[in-house]
DNA sequence: GCCGTTTTCGGCCCGACTGTTTTCAGTCG
């Protein structure tokens, strides 16, 4: 998969010629990119069936440009542009409040083309003397490079949803906000986001906005209005907060949800239909007068849409098939009912068996699996048989406590580096569920070791299948067209891992898994109560934005209907 | 550079906030 690395090339190609002054490339070359980072399919491989015009906004020009990198390793074009100028210039622009414009008048008029000269002459002073540029502007841009410098990397969404949380609570509080919500690439479940979206509706803003912008987790003020207000919170996320109108809270919703090719291409539909669609509403574009706009269901509607669920919302076919009302309907949280792979005090978790239990019965569930690590993993202090058999008495004394609730005997076993399991098959066979999983071994390529699991007729769930994790490595090398047919005809069950950092299966592979018929499950991986409690709203965002139902997914299934499913 | 039930040429989403400016350009989302 060379996706990424080519939208890469382009996003870079747009930020230069932006900076020449050259019109509407830069806005081609970054839909393309975005394309190219949310395709499902290895452009390699459409390069080769001669596909590529399939992909939104990759026309003649871009294909030919892709054929040329993935044939010669190069793109012309792309060199050409970045030996046109100073190689660190379009970092610039990464600065916020810098962008092209001021990015080529100061290397222009002061020679700067690095960080390092633009914070040594905002410090000097150098930058307000110059025409249209003061001293406030010097100071954004001093506040700027600091942004930049400390992290202007994307945030998971596990560790930011619970600070949007926070915020909506504190906001809760004040008599003056009416409707309150998040929006976004929050809203969208994306794994990662670049700031917090949250959208109220109120006749009053002022006092909304002064304890806003007071509340103590916030550093830095970026912007203070009537319907929109920018800050960075302490923890090193921005945060908008804007205020809308009753009758405009729907488009608003839609507007700030996104994502935004899904908006550009709704504008293109409205604009056909004679309409104007903007945050404030659904508007006739000749007489201006109010269509829709109090709900996102009446925009979608008047455009002729079903209502897209927000984690749809990537202009990946969704309008289409919105267009002919026949979205899938997706899996929802309230569909779980049960989870089938968690840590207790025995291995590496946090919380003992009787505290995971209680806490999976206040969620409501009607079933989940202890699965604790196996023997090979010491460093998590992984279960040998004497301990695990321990392990089974102590679940079979909670499970008399609690019998609403039914408890699996499991284990996340390893997969060994031949492929094989790190229990006997005279312990796999008594256990109720075995989570197979590879925790070592994984700078290699793992499919033949993936599908010889498969092959174990004790395997239930392959676990987090690719290895990623977030920040801290690449999925191993892995066939996966391979280990989904291997699964589906093995009757296997592959894993969503609701892990923020893991989320892998990714929503990419969720929608490839889908379409190949491969059964799923949403699992926590949970090492602790609190986790076993927020872990799985990740796990279905992720399933959500690969377009699963419920019937994809095996934990929807009541009790019954699960063991029989288990049992085979 | 892309794209087409207005168009194969001429459009390309749209509005808020800021700063520096007496009316608007630049940036952001």
């Amino acid at each position: 998969m060379r996706n990424v690395e080519i939208a890469k090339l382009f996003y870079e190609m747009a930020d230069i010629l932006e900076m020449k002054g050259v019109d509407w490339k830069p806005a081609a070359y970054r839909r393309a990119a975005r394309s190219l980072e949310a395709l499902s399919e290895d452009v390699e491989i459409l390069a080769k069936e001669n596909r590529l015009h399939d992909i939104p906004g990759i026309g003649e020009g871009l294909a030919a440009k892709i054929n040329e990198y993935i044939k010669t390793g190069k793109m012309k074009e792309h060199d050409e542009l970045l030996r046109s100028i100073p190689k660190d210039i379009v970092l610039l622009m990464q600065i916020p409040g810098m962008g092209p414009k001021k990015a080529k008048f100061l290397f222009q008029k002061l020679g700067i083309h690095s960080v390092g000269q633009l914070q040594k002459a905002a410090e000097q002073h150098k930058l307000a003397k110059l025409a249209g540029f003061g001293t406030k502007t010097e100071e954004n841009i001093l506040r700027g490079i600091r942004i930049f410098k400390t992290g202007h990397e994307r945030m998971l969404l596990g560790r930011a949803y619970p600070l949007a949380m926070y915020i909506v609570k504190e906001l809760q509080k004040k008599k003056e906000v009416g409707k309150i919500s998040i929006a976004g690439s929050m809203r969208r479940m994306s794994q990662t986001v670049g700031d917090i979206d949250i959208l109220i509706t109120s006749q009053k803003p002022e006092p909304i906005m002064d304890t806003f912008t007071t509340l103590p987790e916030v550093q830095t003020v970026l912007a203070k209005g009537h319907t929109k207000s920018t800050v960075i919170l302490t923890a090193g996320i921005q945060a908008d907060v804007r205020v809308i109108s009753e009758k405009s809270f729907g488009a608003a919703m839609q507007y700030f949800t996104g994502g935004k090719d899904h908006n550009i291409s709704l504008r293109n539909i409205a604009i056909k239909k004679g309409y104007k669609l903007s945050e404030y509403g659904l508007f006739n574009k000749k007489t201006d007068v109010f269509v829709a706009g109090k709900t996102e269901e009446e925009v979608y509607n008047k455009l002729g849409l079903q209502y897209v669920e927000p984690e749809m919302r990537e202009n990946k076919g969704e309008i289409e098939l919105a267009a002919k009302g026949k979205l899938p309907k997706l899996v929802r949280q309230d569909d779980i009912k049960g989870d089938l792979h968690m840590h207790t005090t025995y291995s590496d978790g946090e919380n003992s068996v009787r505290e995971m239990v209680s806490t999976a019965v206040r969620l409501g569930y009607e079933y989940i699996a202890i699965t604790d690590h196996s023997a090979t993993q010491r460093i998590a202090r992984g279960l040998e048989e004497e301990r695990l058999r321990k392990l089974w008495k102590e679940i079979d004394k909670v499970q008399d406590e609690f019998p609403a609730i039914r408890i699996f005997k499991g284990s996340e076993v390893d997969i060994k580096a031949d492929g094989s399991m790190d229990y006997s098959e005279n312990i796999l066979k008594e256990l109720d569920i075995v989570v197979g999983s590879i925790h070592f071994g994984l700078k290699r390529d793992n499919t033949e070791r993936t599908l010889r699991a498969l092959t174990n007729k004790y395997v239930t769930i392959i676990g987090h299948p690719t290895g990623k994790r977030y920040g801290i490595r690449d999925p191993y090398t892995l066939d996966l067209s391979r280990i989904y047919c291997a699964a589906r005809d093995a009757g296997k069950v592959l894993e969503i891992d609701g892990q923020p950092e893991r989320t892998d299966l990714s929503d990419v592979n969720v929608h490839e898994a889908v379409k190949a018929g491969v059964h799923l499950v949403i699992d926590t991986d949970a090492h602790s109560v609190e986790q076993l409690r927020n872990y799985m709203r990740y796990g279905v965002g992720t399933a959500r934005r690969g377009w699963a139902t419920a019937a994809d997914i095996i934990n929807t299934l009541p009790l019954k209907k699960f063991e029989k499913v288990i049992r085979r």
